[in-house]
DNA sequence: CTATGGCACGGATT
DNA sequence: AATCCGTGCCATAG
């Protein structure tokens, strides 16, 4: 790849009109909710623009095979590393006018701040994922949900009430289980923390062996904390077993509803949790034993934008003064396509570098992000930086374990320290000070003030040292 | 005296 | 040019 230090923008290098450059910018700066509005907009008003609803590639018009461009996606090459990237006509819930904010806005803000969020927020991680029939179960047993985000509800009697097989029911409760509040939906405290403990192992978290096998078979002796009654069911010794009861109390949630969901929405501003449908999906399919990154960045529509064919002939056709007119909007039409087309690329471009960089981040979690600066992905891919900062603002991204963060978390410096600096205050024995969380980051190598270890601190809610608790430690 | 939180400054980032 | 973030200094609480 060429390296261009200085960032170069200029008709010279790619022919483009000022307009053209303009309105790329503003589209870039628009995530899909917005971009699906104003795509309807246009519509409406620009009648040289139409929009056919086939399955065609937005950006090569070529046909889709399973809602994927067969050329256009970016081809997985040897390398396990590099991610395919294309764009998806994958439907996600919102979609040009068919739900607008602008309407109802106010009715529907109050009645997601009155109503439990919690649902909310759980259906719209999977919706795309459902089949309409499942939307309905899943949207039943979401509104079931209890105080502690579980629903008790058997699935055998959802299955009745819905008229399809018990099968069905299970697999859409198993789908949602694994969303955000990891649990939620579950039967029962038990199934909650089961799935709790099995998605952590997953990740590749420490947990100490047998704990599944405990959470199945000795939840009475669990809840009751009865070390000696759980070691010998499991055939453990008393001090794992009192690892595990330590364990789980700490790190698991028999209340699902009760954990943190949605924090990323949540800390920056006090306004209560708001979905937003995210621009990006990261999926990952395992090929050997190297998960493949897949990323879709959604084209905000059903259908694709084209010239109306019979538009052409109809300015040709049409006396001087109104074909001007009519040029003027064949103009702006061609412009608008061009633009999304732009948009789409720089887009998939950017995602392609960023999937590439934070693979360890999407894969296994805040820990292993790699701080990044905007400024740098701008260099790699010779645009301008204020290119990039317009592409990442205020779209999010929907990482394999479902959750939808900011795409700009892929840029955030800190998170990395914070996870770590979590990590220490989980598994200290006896209060650690900041004063010395900060030494203890210096062996690691990270040189950060003391003051600055407070502030992360606060970040993540931890307490002040004198009120955290000592934790017993075997 | 030690640990923390508030305020504000300067440099980096957008 | 505007904003964000890390940090130093100082007051206050324990």
């Amino acid at each position: 790849m060429a390296q261009r230090h200085v960032p170069y923008q200029g008709p010279s290098h790619r022919p483009m009109t000022t307009a053209h450059l303009a309105q790329t910018m503003t589209l870039l700066e628009m995530n899909n909710h917005e971009l699906a509005e104003k795509i309807q907009r246009e519509l409406d008003k620009n009648p040289a623009l139409e929009m056919k609803e086939d399955y065609r590639c937005p950006t090569c018009g070529k046909r889709l095979i399973n809602q994927v461009c067969p050329s256009c996606s970016i081809p997985p090459s040897m390398d396990q590393h590099s991610p395919i990237v294309f764009v998806s006509t994958r439907r996600t819930n919102s979609y040009s006018g068919s739900r607008s904010y602008t309407d109802d806005k106010d009715s529907f803000e109050d009645f997601s701040a009155e109503v439990e969020d919690l649902p909310f927020f759980v259906l719209n991680q999977i919706r795309t994922e459902l089949e309409p029939d499942e939307q309905l179960i899943a949207a039943s047993i979401l509104t079931s949900l209890d105080d502690y985000g579980l629903c008790p509800t058997p699935s055998i009697e959802l299955a009745v009430f819905h008229h399809v097989p018990l099968s069905k029911v299970e697999h859409v409760r198993s789908l949602i289980q694994k969303c955000d509040p990891l649990g939620v939906a579950s039967e029962s405290s038990q199934d909650a923390l089961i799935i709790q403990a099995i998605s952590l192992q997953e990740r590749g978290d420490d947990i100490p062996p047998h704990t599944i096998e405990a959470l199945e078979d000795g939840f009475d002796e669990l809840s009751h904390k009865n070390h000696r009654a759980l070691a010998k069911l499991i055939g453990i010794t008393i001090k794992d077993a009192k690892k595990i009861i330590h364990f789980i109390s700490e790190n698991l949630n028999p209340f699902p509803a009760h954990a943190y969901w949605g924090t990323q929405w949540n800390q920056t501003d006090d306004k209560p949790f708001r979905y937003q449908d995210p621009d990006v999906i990261i999926s990952y399919s395992k090929r050997d034993d190297e998960p493949q990154l897949m990323v879709e960045v959604l084209w905000p529509i059903y259908g694709n934008l084209k010239i109306n064919p019979v538009f052409r002939k109809v300015i040709s056709a049409s006396e001087k003064d109104k074909s001007e007119k009519l040029n003027a909007e064949y103009q702006k039409a061609n412009l608008l396509i061009k633009c999304l087309n732009q948009r789409n690329h720089t887009l998939v471009q950017l995602m392609q570098k960023l999937a590439k960089e934070q693979r360890d981040f999407i894969l296994k979690g805040d820990k292993f992000m790699k701080p990044m600066t905007r400024a740098s992905i701008a260099e790699d891919l010779n645009v301008h930086e204020s290119t990039i900062s317009r592409a990442v603002s205020s779209k999010s991204v929907q990482l394999p374990s479902g959750k939808i963060v900011p795409i700009s978390q892929f840029f955030d410096r800190s998170l990395h320290i914070r996870t770590i600096i979590k990590e220490m205050i989980a598994n200290e024995t006896k209060p650690l000070s900041d004063t010395k969380i900060t030494k203890k980051l210096k062996e690691k190598g990270f040189d950060i003030a003391r003051r600055t270890v407070a502030k992360y601190r606060s970040m993540e809610a931890i307490p002040p040292t004198h009120l955290r608790k000592n934790k017993s430690k075997t």
